[in-house]
DNA sequence: CGTGTTTGACCGGCGC
DNA sequence: GCGCCGGTCAAACACG
């Protein structure tokens, strides 16, 4: 969200506050009447004190909404700096992973499950670190990210939609989760490279965790797509593939949607580095998705908008 | 009949 | 070299 989207000057709407007065008012080049012009006196002096009244509204009303735009101002920038801070903070351990990259694979395996990382600080563990112990020169290239999509945890079925078209061509039960990993390849357009791996958190059978690998040859599928997406199922916004290897993690809760309208807490610190536009659009999307289904939010947003607008018919009508 | 899914077999990498 | 394990293949099967 950017000020600067916001409707300027330049907007011709007929936001003047007194124009209910208007029809009182004979137009300026109409020849007055002078029957019209007593009757008009006498209205206008009726008219005064419920003008004031008016007037006293309006002034409280808008210093209302300035308050309110200026805490989204405030919400906008503490938003920017902790995304800031994440990304710093996603760059350090993008360069820890590189370091640490020729780890074990039992060490990895054990430590899978603690991958789900629900308080918060292991979440942020790359899906390259499961197979750079086989191809460390390949997972510099693969780009591979990982997405936490929450479920009821009833439903088995191990599909994540994402817009995608995907073909399953094999599953099994590892060694450290006791439900089985589902390998689906994209079958959206032909020769497509990417994989995707969807089992469920060993932790929390509510969680499902989508890994993907590889970028995608094709066009990302259109929203009428994505729209004819069955309701079953983990259903997520299409996620573009061609992040970094440092494999940034999403977590999306697709079951509740009050609470934060469908992005868990971890969201907005787990924003996704500037290197990943794709993700950062998405999540972008989602975030105004999601405040724009809060009924309380948007009350707020169009009354500091219409806020703007009374100030400047105002200011336009008093300049004049 | 075409397409997608299931599932057991197979392959290759890794640790011991 | 052997066994374990994750990943992939492909025949069988299900479904519209």
């Amino acid at each position: 969200m950017d000020s600067s989207t916001w409707p300027g000057p330049s907007l011709d709407l007929n936001l003047n506050p007194f124009h209910h007065t208007s029809t009182k008012v004979p137009p300026k080049k109409e020849v007055f009447d002078k029957n019209y012009v007593a009757g008009f006196e006498e209205k206008v002096s009726f008219n005064k004190h419920e003008t004031a009244i008016l007037v006293e509204q309006l002034n409280r009303i808008s210093g209302e909404n300035k308050k309110l735009t200026e805490m989204l101002s405030a919400l906008c920038e503490n938003y920017n700096s902790l995304q800031k801070q994440y990304m710093d903070l996603m760059n350090k351990n993008a360069e820890n992973e590189l370091v640490s990259i020729s780890k074990k694979r039992k060490a990895e395996g054990e430590d899978f499950s603690n991958m789900i990382g629900f308080n918060g600080h292991t979440e942020c563990s790359s899906s390259d670190e499961d197979q750079s112990y086989k191809k460390p020169k390949e997972n510099l290239k693969a780009k591979t990210f990982r997405v936490y999509v929450r479920t009821s945890a009833s439903n088995s079925t191990l599909i994540v939609k994402d817009g995608y078209q995907w073909r399953k061509y094999g599953q099994k039960v590892t060694r450290d989760n006791p439900s089985p990993r589902a390998y689906f390849k994209c079958s959206f357009a032909p020769a497509c490279p990417v994989k995707k791996k969807v089992q469920k958190s060993a932790e929390d059978p509510s969680i499902l965790v989508a890994t993907y690998e590889g970028e995608h040859n094709h066009p990302p599928p259109s929203k009428s797509e994505l729209s004819l997406c069955p309701s079953h199922g983990a259903t997520l916004a299409s996620i573009p593939a061609s992040v970094q290897s440092t494999a940034p993690t999403v977590t999306l809760d697709m079951i509740q949607p009050s609470a934060g309208a469908g992005i868990l807490l971890d969201e907005a610190k787990k924003s996704v580095q500037a290197e990943a536009p794709g993700i950062q659009q998405i999540l972008v999307q989602q975030m105004a998705s999601s405040l724009t289904r809060d009924p309380n939010f948007t009350a707020a947003l169009a009354a500091a908008i219409s806020g703007r607008f009374v100030d400047q018919a105002r200011t336009e009508k008093w300049s004049n």
